[in-house]
DNA sequence: AGCACGCCGACT
DNA sequence: GTCGGCGTGCTC
C-alpha cells in the first residue's frame, strides 16, 4: 500500500497547532505544496487554511483523517512570506493561522467561488487596458534636477541596490521640501531596472496614497503598480494581492497591512514617515509594520529606506550607532525655507481677547490676539491658513452651571463631546469617541434641572464658528474625520485647499499629514499642550513630530527667495523642551534629550515592553486576574533580573462599552528574556483558557508586544 | 473562536 | 415532565 500524502493546515483560529488532512492527488489534480490555499472540513463546517506542511505521516490517526476538498487557484505563497508570518507568529505571540489567514482579501477565502476566479482576473486585465492611464509628469523630479545633496544621497543609496544580495537599513532623515521622496523614487527606479524585481512602499494612513501614487505613476508609467490598503473594495483588493502574490505587480504601494503581503522578487522597500503611530496594528495581531519590514528585508537580503523628517528614537539611535546607514538632506530642495517659530504663551493675559474687547467674540475666545493680527495679516498677503486643533467635535464637555453635572458617557468612563447641528446629523448631539453612542443634548441639566449649560473646552467645530465669526469674509474649511465622512471625502476636501477655494483650514492632525499645500503662509496651532501632559511617556515625541510636520505645511510657500512661512504655537508652556527645541528647529536635538530622558529611565528603546490587557465586566476581575498572572510569575521564578513585572492599573479609559480594563506592563532589559516570559504567559493563560477568555473568571486577556500607548 | 454535548432550574 | 442556562471539551 502506498504511502498517504498528508498536509497540516493552519486555520483562522486561536489554536497554536496545524490539523492534518490527507490529500487526494486525483480529485485535486496537483501535487500538494507549502503556501498553497486549500479548503478544508473542519468540525461540521469547512474552513479556507494554508498548508504549512506536506508529509506522508500524521501524528493523528490515519484514517481519521479527513480530505482537503479544494485548492485554490493560485501559485503557492512564496517561502519568505510564510517565514515573515512564522516570525510575526511568534514575536507577536499570536497562532499562526490567525496571523496568515486574515492577511489574504476575502476573494481567496470564498471557496466556492474560486472557480469564477480566473474569469475574474481576465475581465480585470481587459478593463485596465481600456483605460488608457493619464499620464501626467506631475512630482516627476528627474536626476538631474535634484541639488547636490539630494545627488549624493541617490549615490549613496545606489551602493545598496547594485551590490545585489544584501541587508542594509538605511535612515533618510529630512525636514519636510527637503525632497526625500525625489531622492527614493529615483533610487527605486534603479532598483526597478530589472524588469521582475518588487518594490514595497509603505506609508502611513490611506489619505497619503492618492498623492504618492500620482507621483509614483508619473515617475514609472511603464510600470505595473497596486495599491493595497483598506480603503479599496474587497474586489480590488483581491487583484492588486493577486498581483503582488504573483509576482506580477512590480510597486506595491500601501498602508500597514502591505506589509504582509507576499511579494516573491520584493528587491527594496522603502517606509515614509517610518516614525508615524499608524504603523502600529491596535487590534487582532498588533504588528508593527515598520518592525516587520526590517525583519522582512533582513531575511531577504535587500535594503530598506526609512524616511521622516522626525524619526523615531529606536531608528535614530541605530543610523547614530552605524546598524544602519545615515543619510541626511539638510538643505530645504528648490529654495525653499525653514518656517519661522513662534511660541504665544496663552499664560500672559496681554494676549487674550476677553469679552467685551470692540467687535471681537463674546466669550474668551480660543484664538489669541497675536495669532489673529498674523492671520490677517497672512489673508492681506493671499495666503491660505492652517488651523490645528487636536480635538474634533464642538466642545470636549458639556457642563451644567448651576451644578457639577458633566457628560460623562454612561458606558465609559469619558466624557461625550458635544457636536454642532450638522456635524452627525441634523441637530446637535453628544457623542462619545470611545464607543460610539451618540445622544440628543439634554435641554436642561438632567440633575438639577437648570437649563444653563455650558460647553467646556473647544474643538474644530468651534473653532471653525468662532474663527468665521472673527472673519466673516474669508472662506472656512473645516477638514477632521466627521468632515471628510459626512460630506466630502478628505480627497475632496484637500482638493478645495489646493484649488484655493478656502482661505483658512481648520482641522485635526488629519491636515498636518503629507499633503503638499502650495500656498500656505501660516500654520496656527492651538491649545498644543493638551496631549503633553498624558500618562503615555512618548506624548512629547509624538507631539514634536507633529509640531515639525505641521510646520512643514507652511514652508512650501517659501519659493524663490520669498520668506517661508510662520507657525504660531498657543500653549502654556512654552518653555518646555518640545517647543524649545522646535524653535530652533533642532530635530537632532529634541532625539537627542529624549534618548538621554529614557535612558535615565530605563525606558524604551532602552528596554522592551509588552503588555497583559485584560477585560471584563468588573474592574476588580480584571485587575484580580493580572495580579494572579503576576503572583504565578513570581512563584515560578520568571521574575529575573533584568525582568521588570509592574503592577496591575486600570487602563487611562478604564471603561469601555460598558466592559472595563485593565493592563499590566512588563519591561526586559533583553528581547529574548521578554520573549520567553511571554511565551510563558501565554501558555499558562491558554491552559486556563478558552480562546482568549479566562475560564474561571471570564476575563479576556491579550498579550501586546512592542506596545506604543501605555 | 465556534459549536455541540451535558447536567441542573422555572415553565407551557 | 421539557426548554434552556452556560461549563467543558473538541476541532485533523
Amino acid at each position: 500500500m502506498p504511502l498517504p500524502t498528508v498536509v497540516q493546515v493552519v486555520v483562522d483560529k486561536p489554536l497554536s497547532q496545524g490539523f492534518d488532512y490527507l490529500w487526494d492527488l486525483e480529485k485535486l489534480g496537483l501535487p500538494p505544496e507549502i503556501g498553497h490555499i486549500v479548503e478544508v472540513p473542519f468540525g461540521r463546517s469547512s474552513l479556507v487554511g494554508m498548508v504549512i506542511k506536506v508529509s506522508t505521516h500524521s501524528d493523528f490517526e490515519i484514517d481519521k483523517l479527513k480530505t482537503v476538498t479544494q485548492v485554490a487557484p493560485l501559485v503557492p505563497i512564496d517561502p519568505a512570506a510564510l517565514r515573515l508570518m512564522n516570525f510575526a507568529s511568534q514575536y507577536y505571540i499570536h497562532a499562526l493561522g490567525e496571523t496568515i489567514i486574515p492577511t489574504i482579501p476575502q476573494m481567496w477565502k470564498k471557496a466556492l467561488d474560486w472557480e469564477k476566479i480566473p474569469k475574474k482576473l481576465v475581465a480585470a486585465e481587459e478593463k485596465k487596458k481600456k483605460t488608457i492611464s493619464e499620464l501626467n509628469s506631475e512630482g516627476l523630479i528627474g536626476e538631474d534636477d535634484l541639488n547636490e545633496e539630494q545627488k549624493s544621497a541617490l549615490a549613496k543609496l545606489r551602493n545598496y541596490s547594485s551590490k545585489g544580495k544584501e541587508f542594509k537599513a538605511i535612515l533618510l532623515q529630512g525636514q519636510t521640501g527637503s525632497g526625500k521622496t525625489a531622492v527614493f523614487l529615483n533610487w527605486l527606479s534603479e532598483v526597478l531596472k530589472s524588469s521582475t524585481s518588487q518594490v514595497l512602499l509603505l506609508v502611513p494612513e490611506i489619505n497619503l496614497t492618492p498623492q504618492l501614487e500620482r507621483r509614483v505613476r508619473a515617475y514609472f508609467p511603464e510600470k505595473k503598480m497596486v495599491v493595497l490598503h483598506s480603503g479599496i473594495t474587497e474586489k480590488e483588493r483581491g487583484i492588486a494581492w493577486y498581483e503582488a502574490v504573483t509576482g506580477k505587480a512590480q510597486i506595491v504601494l500601501g498602508t500597514r497591512l502591505a506589509a504582509l503581503a507576499p511579494l516573491p522578487n520584493l528587491s527594496a522597500i522603502v517606509v515614509d514617515e517610518e516614525h508615524d503611530a499608524s504603523y502600529k496594528q491596535q487590534d487582532g495581531i498588533r504588528y508593527s509594520a515598520r518592525d516587520l519590514a526590517i525583519w522582512r528585508a533582513h531575511d531577504v537580503k535587500i535594503p530598506i529606506l526609512l524616511s521622516s523628517a522626525t524619526p523615531s528614537l529606536e531608528t535614530w539611535l541605530a543610523a547614530k550607532a552605524g546598524r544602519y546607514e545615515y543619510i541626511r538632506l539638510d538643505q530645504r530642495a528648490q529654495g525653499a525655507h525653514l518656517p519661522k517659530v513662534h511660541l504665544i504663551n496663552t499664560r500672559d493675559l496681554r494676549n487674550q481677547y476677553s469679552p467685551g474687547d470692540s467687535g471681537k467674540p463674546k466669550e474668551k475666545s480660543p484664538i489669541t490676539k497675536t495669532l489673529a493680527y498674523a492671520i490677517s495679516q497672512n489673508f492681506r498677503d493671499k495666503k491660505q491658513s492652517l488651523i490645528l486643533i487636536n480635538r474634533r467635535g464642538y466642545a470636549p464637555v458639556l457642563s451644567c452651571g448651576a451644578c457639577t453635572w458633566l457628560s460623562k458617557c454612561q458606558q465609559c468612563s469619558s466624557y461625550m463631546v458635544m457636536h454642532r447641528a450638522g456635524a452627525l446629523g441634523k441637530r446637535p448631539v453628544l457623542s462619545c469617541h470611545h464607543c460610539g453612542l451618540v445622544k440628543a443634548i439634554p435641554s436642561h441639566c438632567p440633575n438639577c434641572g437648570n437649563a444653563d449649560l455650558k460647553t467646556l473646552g473647544q474643538g474644530t467645530q468651534k473653532i471653525e464658528d468662532a474663527i468665521e465669526g472673527m472673519w466673516p469674509d474669508q472662506r472656512v474649511l473645516r477638514v477632521d474625520t466627521d468632515s471628510s465622512r459626512s460630506s466630502k471625502g478628505a480627497e475632496e476636501l484637500f482638493q478645495e485647499i489646493h484649488e484655493g477655494k478656502v482661505d483658512i483650514v481648520v482641522g485635526t492632525q488629519m491636515i498636518a499629514k503629507g499633503h503638499d499645500y502650495q500656498n500656505i503662509g501660516l500654520v496656527g496651532v492651538l491649545d498644543a499642550d493638551g496631549r503633553l501632559f498624558s500618562q503615555d511617556f512618548r506624548a512629547a515625541e509624538r507631539l514634536f513630530a507633529q509640531l515639525v510636520q505641521v510646520a512643514g505645511r507652511a514652508g512650501r510657500s517659501g519659493k524663490d527667495g520669498q520668506a517661508g512661512g510662520d507657525i504660531y504655537i498657543e500653549t502654556q508652556y512654552p518653555e518646555s523642551a518640545v517647543f524649545q527645541y522646535l524653535l530652533r528647529h533642532d530635530v537632532d536635538g529634541f532625539l537627542s534629550h529624549t534618548a538621554k530622558e529614557r535612558e535615565e529611565a530605563g525606558l524604551p528603546p532602552f528596554s522592551y515592553q509588552a503588555l497583559i490587557h485584560a477585560e471584563s465586566k468588573s474592574l476588580d476581575k480584571a485587575i484580580q486576574f493580572l495580579s494572579t498572572l503576576k503572583g504565578h510569575l513570581k512563584s515560578n521564578g520568571l521574575i529575573k533580573t533584568g525582568l521588570r513585572v509592574y503592577d496591575p492599573v486600570p487602563k487611562a479609559v478604564m471603561r469601555v462599552a460598558g466592559t472595563e480594563r485593565a493592563q499590566l506592563v512588563i519591561e526586559s532589559d533583553s528581547r529574548k528574556q521578554l520573549q520567553e516570559v511571554l511565551e510563558a504567559i501565554d501558555t499558562e493563560l491558554r491552559e486556563n483558557s478558552q480562546g482568549r477568555i479566562s475560564k474561571e473568571t471570564r476575563v479576556r486577556w491579550l498579550i501586546e508586544r512592542d506596545p506604543i500607548n501605555i
